[in-house]
DNA sequence: CCCTGATTCGC
DNA sequence: GCGAATCAGG
């Protein structure tokens, strides 16, 4: 695959919309961020309007995102193997406690704007799917197939799906658990 | 370690 | 022109 011109163009219009060279790298296919890098500098683009920075704030870094025109979003796959079989919370239960997922540290829901998700939508797909790795939280936010959803996507580390505090949350130790359990039994 | 863009240089 | 390797930084 090669530099044509339907490429350049996208690769420019990516660029100016905020997107790492990595995420650009994986939208078009078939190159690497190296080879973006390299394209943007040899086009004499070079700093973008808003750095996206992190994927941990993914409602942040949306809003400061252009509100673009573009086609519907395609449909984000269903989401890998451990998040499959558990919903989308909304509100999560710790001990006898329920956390509304708004208040949950360092997540956001995606704040239901209209006019400007469409563009949300295309930058949590790649910050959701196309960034998703072994060692990124895995935890769902919003509902699986509308395109405001996204994963948490914070660091976790040593082959566990979820971040520090969504692994809290998955895996209860089980004197809490009994704790909890005998509570809600009696 | 994860990521970011910048630069170099052999191809 | 291209992009892997490398560098420098968060």
């Amino acid at each position: 695959m090669s530099w044509t011109d339907e490429r350049v163009e996208r690769l420019k219009t990516l660029w100016a919309e905020g997107l790492s060279a990595s995420q650009i790298a994986a939208e078009l296919g078939s190159v690497t961020r190296n080879a973006v890098i390299g394209k943007v500098h040899r086009l004499g683009l070079s700093g973008r309007a808003k750095p996206q920075v992190q994927a941990a704030r993914p409602a942040a870094a949306a809003a400061a995102a252009p509100r673009v025109k573009s086609p519907a979003p395609p449909r984000p796959v269903a989401p890998v193997a451990p998040v499959a079989a558990r919903p989308a919370p909304r509100t999560i239960s710790i001990g006898n406690v329920a956390v509304k997922a708004e208040e949950m540290p360092e997540t956001r829901l995606v704040p239901a704007a209209p006019r400007v998700l469409e563009a949300e939508a295309i930058v949590f797909e790649k910050m959701t799917i196309l960034n998703l790795t072994e060692q990124t939280c895995k935890w769902p936010i919003g509902d699986p197939g509308r395109p405001d959803f996204f994963f948490c996507g914070r660091k976790s580390d040593s082959g566990i799906p979820y971040c520090a505090y969504h692994a809290r949350i998955a895996y209860q130790p089980s004197a809490d658990r009994k704790a909890r359990d005998k509570r809600q039994a009696g």
